[in-house]
DNA sequence: AAACTTCTGCACCGATCGGTGCAGAATACG
DNA sequence: CGTATTCTGCACCGATCGGTGCAGAAGTTT
């Protein structure tokens, strides 16, 4: 976007728009979540949202990247904790909060937001696969400095660390799906974490 | 069924196109496969699966038994297992190896049938949840058992063991959907059981 | 054979899907 | 002011959604 304000300014704010589509993707899934749900809840006309987030698929990715900038936070927040273990525990600690956060769609949206799809979701699907694989490359990078640094034994797997992790994140995602408590989850986490590293 | 056949005779093997549509759901969800997508690879008319497994929702349903009695026939058989860490390790073992049996879908349907859906989808929701939420219930049962026959510490919490092996089992089934191999879930498994009871 | 029951294939239903054309309203620039 | 540019609201698009009516074919029973 340049500087230029020149036309009608939009009678909408987007960022505030933007972040009710989120939660309509979170809650119904990408597939699931129609035009007509997504301009009802953005309280946007169909011809609005195209003019200022593009297509169904924009819009998507879009509230991926809000996402990760709100309620998703907690990764990039963990993986500036000081030791690797901490690090772990910050990002389960705050995959159990943000996954159950009252008055929020329960679990996480890059899970849930379209794990299977048919034909219409594939691209939804596969945003989502590479933003949970980034995620784990950010873990993975995050421990190998760990081993470097000596916080990590030279025999530990920095990969084979990272997936554990994530894979319990993606457990606790489903689960709290399904209606599991923050403190059933963190529970979990700690249990999860207690001999480290596990690999 | 009864056993009375009078009347024109099906044409197709019901069991057969009962797999075909597990197949479907398993890979599209439950709001991705359409009519015309599960009709396709049954091989059969909308209007002979209507007649024989009823409306969308209630083949899925029958699906999802399938299911269970299919590639989902781990669960079942690791409770049977004689020790309580031994049922954890064919339960995390079986996950590992029927969510990325090659040939068929990636993950499982119990998790990616419908995790999160718009309306039209909230029933089949509602059952994979309750799917999970039994699962976990048989593996408590089973480890109270091992608790009063002294396999586990009366310390133990059975309900905690329960759900931290079957959030452990859920993240393998979302690592599958990203295309996670055997091998990366299996070491994930050991990892999580290495230290028992983790509750 | 006739009568009865069930299954099949086709066409079709209203509703909803994602997406757009168009006219007019609202602002900035000259 | 006039003109250019952008946004809004409405109606509408073809395609697809889940589901069904109907005629006739294919069996069993008597």
């Amino acid at each position: 976007m340049s500087t230029s304000q020149i036309g009608r300014p939009r009678a909408f704010d987007a960022e505030a728009a933007l972040e009710k589509a989120m939660m309509v993707f979170w809650a119904q899934g990408y597939e699931g979540a129609s035009l007509t749900d997504l301009t009802e809840a953005m309280g946007i006309s169909r011809k609005s949202l195209y003019a200022a987030y593009g297509n169904k698929e924009d819009l998507f990715r879009k509230a991926l990247q809000r996402y990760a900038e709100g309620p998703g936070a907690y990764i990039a927040e963990a993986l500036q904790a000081p030791t690797a273990r901490e690090v772990a525990m910050a990002f389960l600690a705050g995959a159990a909060r943000a996954n159950t956060l009252p008055g929020l769609p329960a679990g996480c949206l890059g899970v849930q937001g379209a794990l299977a799809a048919g034909e219409t979701g594939r691209v939804a699907r596969d945003t989502l696969a590479e933003w949970r694989a980034h995620g784990e490359a950010l873990l993975r990078d995050r421990f190998r400095r760990a081993v470097q640094v000596g916080d990590l034994p030279a025999s530990a797997d920095p990969e084979k660390i990272a997936r554990y992790v994530m894979t319990i994140a993606n457990g606790v995602a489903v689960q709290a799906a399904g209606g599991a408590t923050c403190e059933d989850l963190q529970q979990v986490a700690d249990a999860a974490l207690r001999n480290w590293p596990p690999a």
